[in-house]
RNA sequence: GGGGAGAUUCCCGAGCGGUCAAAGGGGGCAGACUGUAAAUCUGUUGGCUUACGCCUUCGAAGGUUCAAAUCCUUCUCUCCCCA
């Protein structure tokens, strides 16, 4: 007996619904096939996309069959919904290349074998369109009036709203109608920026086919501290490793504010409710258990669980003093020789990923927040010198070093990791 | 097509021809406090340099001037009003 509905409810997913009653009794009654689109407007999903992942996920799981829509044609276009300004347009092959990324990413969250799921690119239907039809047959079906009232244009009628974005809509309606016809597909799902454009779908199927239709969207998650969800000072957080290192990931999870733990566990993982309500009773500092668990969670079903433990191990190894592998901490090679004649540590930190000019290594190091291996260095004029074993007459500012490699921290929280290389076998 | 406003550093936003690497806010980074939390307070926030200092940056290109983000010309783009 299939359902979903319910789990979606309880974990948090459900923001609005075209109507409660009727797609829970559509859910309970049979495997319903549903879909979901993402924008191939960037290489690599982020945070934000996880949500309808999970809730397909969920569905899935349930017994329904999911439409994972990559928008190949309408990322031609650009969606103004919720955004105040348009994006710059982007090169076709560039959105082609995108969506391959897009659908592996997808392909994690989602089962594709024997026809659990479909995988669909709206190029495909989009892209050879005729003008002249498509106003006819589709665009007559929208009214310029209620569109304009729609809550996701009345930013952009503020700061502009160029022809070509008005007509996203249409597309996306187009695309719903298609999906109806070709796959049975009666049911959208979004994130709530998506609502009106959903809502059109629904109207458009009713109106040309004269068939119901239902749309369901996501609560906009947020973070308590109201720090964007999904982005740090690095930009977002991406579910592409080479754009987002697990390590950072994982990391990301674990720096959550402490209120969020709870909502983003039902969101974010598959542990069950009632798990969930057990591992947050804790308060103050016995939430990072719980964070712990999110966080290895998030990164397991994203990169993997061989990854996941890397990055937990590795901020095991940083963070709770000692006992995990130092893998997955971004890494500097540097040859012995030239250690030996001794570097300033602010040319080291600089040649960090830690410190992007030697400038702000100085700043860094005169801040206060640099460390090589536990040892804090505070004057920008330390020197940094490779030995085989600890001189008794020290130099003053310097600091020496030996062995394979040597940890260095900007703060408390930002690691490198610098590995020696010995001259005679420095092939690479 | 006519008229008006504007383009400044990561973002927003100030900026009498020199004292402007450019106010202020946001954000970021770092320090203190902590629990790898939040809040708060403090410092810092173009690059190179030990430093005097040098270099690049105020939409683009020219010009005036000893001196331009500031003045002039042309260009590009954006927004607003009217048709």
């Amino acid at each position: 007996m299939p359902g979903g509905f319910d789990v979606l409810k309880e974990r948090g997913f459900i923001k609005q619904c075209s109507d409660e009653a009727v797609v829970k009794k559509l859910l309970d009654a049979g495997p319903v096939t549903f879909y979901t689109g993402f924008d191939p407007t960037g290489p690599s999903l982020h945070v934000g996309h996880m949500v309808p992942l999970f809730a397909m996920a969920h569905l899935q799981r349930a017994g329904h069959r999911p439409i994972a829509l990559v928008g190949g044609g309408t990322a031609c276009i650009g969606d103004p919904s919720g955004k105040t300004e348009m994006r710059k347009m982007i090169s076709v092959e560039e959105i082609m290349r995108n969506a391959e990324f897009i659908k592996k990413q997808i392909a994690r969250f989602i089962d594709f074998g024997a026809d659990k799921a479909i995988m669909l690119n709206n190029y495909d239907w989009l892209s050879p369109l005729n003008y002249i039809e498509f106003l006819r047959d589709i665009g007559k079906h929208f009214s310029v009036n209620r569109m304009l009232s729609f809550e996701t244009y009345k930013m952009r009628l503020e700061t502009g709203l160029s022809f070509i974005e008005f007509n996203y809509q249409l597309l996306q309606s187009y695309d719903f109608l298609v999906l109806s016809r070709q796959y049975g597909c009666f049911l959208q799902l979004g994130g709530d920026d998506q609502w009106g454009n959903i809502v059109s779908g629904m109207e458009l199927i009713r109106r040309v086919d004269g068939k119901d239709a239902q749309a369901l969207t996501f609560a906009l998650i947020t973070r308590s501290d109201g720090k964007k969800m999904g982005k740090t000072e690095k930009g977002s957080i991406f579910l592409n490793p080479d754009l987002t290192s697990p390590y950072d990931f994982y990391q990301y999870w674990i720096n959550i504010p402490d209120a969020d733990v709870e909502k983003f566990l039902l969101i974010f993982t598959f542990l069950p409710p009632a798990e969930v309500k057990k591992l947050t009773a804790a308060e103050g500092a016995g939430l990072n258990k719980a964070k712990e668990i999110l966080a290895f969670e998030i990164t397991t079903t994203v990169h993997g669980e061989a990854e996941a433990e890397k990055a937990r191990d590795a901020a095991k190894a940083l963070f709770g003093g000692g006992g995990g592998e130092l893998a997955g901490m971004p890494t500097v090679k540097i040859s012995q020789e030239e250690m030996k004649k001794g570097s300033s540590a602010v040319e080291l930190f600089s040649r960090t990923p830690l410190c992007n000019s030697k400038s702000e290594a100085r700043r860094l190091i005169s801040g206060g927040g640099a460390t090589i291996n536990d040892t804090s260095v505070a004057n920008p004029e330390t020197k940094v010198i490779y030995v085989d074993q600890i001189p008794t007459e020290k130099e003053d500012n310097a600091i020496y070093v030996m062995g394979d490699s040597v940890i260095f921290r900007a703060g408390k929280k930002r690691y490198a990791r610098m590995i020696f290389i010995s001259s005679d076998n420095s092939s690479e």
